[in-house]
DNA sequence: GGATATATTCAACCCCGCTTAACTAATCAA
DNA sequence: TTGATTAGTTAAGCGGGGTTGAATATATCC
């Protein structure tokens, strides 16, 4: 078998994995903030692709702006995102998140992070040290592609 | 800096910018498919975890079985699982994925390990096959904490 | 056999997030 | 300046998926 095809073979295995984990993770997040999909969709946009307005937000979840705007207000509401007007376009808005909505975005990753770690303990220097050297690789070129 | 910190900090990253890419990805399938998360959920569960009944799957979702049986009803109408009777204990059903739904999630998977695919195009063959022996560490890791 | 427990479904209701449509306000352009 | 366009909000209504509680059928226990 080439070396390439048993790569993909074990991408879709780690990557099926890490799937069902997070996915479990990331619903029980859901649960305990008691946001949906979409808040926290908004939420890690703001906190990944920076600042932006309403329609941005639509046009990332595929909704409507009306239905941008209201997820908007409901995570104003909550404390977790401010809204200013934007002084170059007063018909816009500038979202950001709050202390509030960043340190609970942070936790979020953090809590979906740690079972990976927990599986690391029982592995050797030499094993952890090619573990780093290699999500590195793949964390450089998946930043390389832009977006 | 001691290893495992740097390590903890390499999979945080690595993370972050795993779920962000794959939350996207999941989402577009949600849509793509018309099926909720509660509903993919549910096929995975049967995907990954083998047959099972509607209870243990309403306890999986964390809702009331009754939710759950509807749920299960509805991918019974959509021909992606099929509901038989336990001849064991004829209380219960026995839920399992069609062919249908088999390959859909199939389809799931594949799409969102494909752009992890992409970014190891670039690498050299020493470099994948490093990838190999980290992901497949990992995965066997994972393999061994069951559930 | 009769009482009780278990697995699932049915029925009625509720809430949330989406859509469409109408509206306000700011900007652009002739 | 005024008409068209753009950003966002608001209101009304709909549908999906949740809940509780009762109903049904089978299992289990004495």
């Amino acid at each position: 078998m080439s070396p390439t095809k048993v790569l993909t073979e074990v991408i879709r295995e780690w990557s099926e994995i890490f799937m069902h984990r997070s996915g479990r993770d990331f619903k029980r997040f859901m649960d305990e903030t008691s946001l949906s999909f979409s808040q926290l969709s908004v939420l890690m946009r703001l906190k990944h692709g920076g600042n932006s307005g309403v329609s941005e937000i639509g046009d990332q979840l595929g909704v409507t702006n009306a239905a941008a705007s209201q997820a908007v207000d409901r995570l104003v509401h909550l404390g977790l995102i401010e809204r200013t007007e934007d002084p170059e376009d007063r018909r816009a808005k500038r979202l950001a998140l709050t202390q509030k909505g960043n340190t609970l975005i942070e936790k979020g990753v953090e809590a979906r992070s740690k079972w990976i770690e927990g599986l690391t303990d029982a592995l050797t220097l030499e094993q952890q040290n090619m573990i780093i050297s290699a999500l590195t690789l793949l964390t450089e070129a998946a930043r390389k592609t832009k977006e």
